[in-house]
DNA sequence: TTGTAAGCGTTATCAG
DNA sequence: CTGATAACGCTTACAA
């Protein structure tokens, strides 16, 4: 039998409410007690072993000091970086942290972590790289609870986000190949399907249209943005002659070009070079070193908190983008074409 | 005001009761009741958007469904894999996980989190890839919350643990290099005050006396198990001029050393032979493929999970670990030395 | 098959 | 400065 409040007063000989004004450490209330009943208190309670009760805690006051974070099934390597973030704020503001995994494609499994967190009084929820079924993104709104989306950019507007804006990413890591003198250039490993790779490919689409290069469809080849939809992307690009360069939709799908390219034979960057984006610690890993569209993943880690224990109205924004030299994209002298 | 079963049971026009019964849908109870009166209380519950109050239930039941996990300020690669194992069998369970970080290094962030997790009802408590101090190990011990550390060996006896014997760890990947032909192997990286470190330097020299290999204190680098630790340790091994081979500490330790090895020209592994520890994802991905003692992360999660779920009394217990095979060893010729 | 009522541990309101 | 007392939302004997 835990011990409570109560037994707390009784060996101290003094009311419940009393032991709960001063553990519950009140600026106001606290400081008119004696010291000495309060260092009676703490001391019992301590002999005592007391530990207080959320639950009762929370049942009462109707608040809590706790986020959620819902998590895809199998988390990215960069969520790493974004819960830093999180984590680094909450703490700052001595808030917990729940986790509940849903996974990415199972309509069911969402909603169990949805409810998973919203049942527990959860100050906000912080929505990690996953895009919600309608019917789920519905439970969501109807929660009441402030709620928001990281590192994936959401189409209706009531669903805020802080993310990259992955057009820009497409564009740049694009251009980025374009202005090294490449023209023939590929776009792998990234999920079309989803927002996040629909909006990668267009901006892909349109720095090659801003330099009148004309799109083939045989260069982009879809993937999961994983290391193996690298190695397997590079295994068709063989079969493309005239390609020069590459943009991996993660670094992870970058390191598996890499590694399958070295495997046939081709010299990264001088044959082939390569982009990745992300910008993780991968980059300095691989070899040779990775260019790559980093993202600012911490930072939305960091913004999202903020903004769910400020309490104030909710809006979504970008953070920024920059790109990360390495030693996988080679200039290319025109003349060669 | 946020839907309560009173609510829905003055508008079903039944008692409070009735509706915690069919809604908490006890197989022996609910089965009792009209389907009619069943469908209509869901249908309330579900036109209202009424969602459980999880703080009231674990007050009254004085349970939970929930798992604590105490996870390192800044967790290791490979916790990851151990976190997916214990969501597995967590998922399997309808448990859900609250995740808090502790301070590796200081005991306040420790006992933080220690409070953080035991306040809540906490069915268990997982600790991951940390030592507790000793006053906070008391701590835990007095809570009356099962726990199991993960990863990270115990001494004391009442800290069960599931993790990889270190020592052997450290033998094995010795033996290995031995086995290879190699005689003066350095071991870099490894935080060594540390209990693993501890261990797996003990191995490390265990392995050299059995083939009556002189131990030599300058061929020990000691580190914390990161990337950078690699860079540098391989800075110092330049200067080692009959050195032929390397035990690194952990797989980022080895990337860090392979890395720097190929920035000073030296090429793995005709000039230098390395084995990792850990086995992780990243073997794969760098270049050349590390040979790595690989340990059974995702098991030593459902292995703990599964232990604290089933309330049996909780008993340590020792992983396998296995060799997996990279490029980054060769077989030296003995006469050669 | 359903209802009544007590109580989980805490805080908050209001007296004293 | 301190103490009753009532709530918070739910479950669970015990009654009916």
């Amino acid at each position: 039998m835990a011990t409570t409040i109560k037994d707390i007063a009784r060996i101290a000989g003094v009311s419940p409410s009393t032991v709960s004004r001063i553990l519950s450490n009140k600026k106001t209330l606290s400081s008119g007690y004696a010291p000495e009943t309060i260092s009676k208190i703490n001391q019992i309670a301590k002999d005592l072993n007391y530990r207080k009760n959320r639950s009762a805690i929370e049942l009462v006051t109707k608040t809590s000091q706790v986020l959620g974070i819902i998590l895809p099934a199998s988390p990215t390597n960069f969520a790493q970086e974004i819960i830093a973030g999180i984590q680094k704020v909450a703490s700052l503001h001595d808030i917990d942290v729940i986790i509940a995994y849903a996974g990415e494609d199972s309509e069911l499994l969402q909603m169990q972590a949805l409810k998973t967190i919203s049942e527990r009084s959860v100050r906000g929820i912080l929505l990690l790289g996953i895009t919600l079924s309608a019917t789920n993104a519905q439970f969501l709104r109807a929660s009441d609870i402030p709620y928001i989306f990281l590192s994936v950019a959401q189409p209706e507007p009531d669903l805020p986000f802080i993310a990259s804006n992955d057009f820009d990413i497409g564009y740049q890591a694009t251009n980025y190949l374009i202005m090294h003198g490449h023209r023939e250039i590929a776009f792998v490993g990234a999920d079309i399907p989803s927002c996040v790779g629909q909006l990668r490919l267009d901006g892909y689409r349109q720095a090659l249209k801003d330099h009148q290069i004309a799109y083939r469809a045989d260069y982009v080849i879809p993937g999961n943005w994983l290391y193996e939809d690298g190695i397997q992307a590079m295994n068709m690009l063989e079969k493309l002659p005239h390609l020069t360069a590459v943009v991996a939709g993660s670094d992870l799908v970058a390191a598996g070009v890499i590694n399958r390219a070295r495997q046939l034979h081709h010299h990264i960057p001088s044959d082939l070079s390569i982009i990745g984006i992300d910008g993780t610690a991968l980059c300095d890993i691989i070899y040779p070193q990775l260019t790559s569209i980093q993202q600012s993943f911490y930072e939305m880690g960091v913004k999202g908190t903020e903004q769910l224990i400020r309490q104030a109205n909710i809006t979504s924004s970008y953070t920024p983008i920059c790109t990360k030299k390495g030693g996988s994209v080679a200039t290319r002298n025109k003349q060669n074409e």
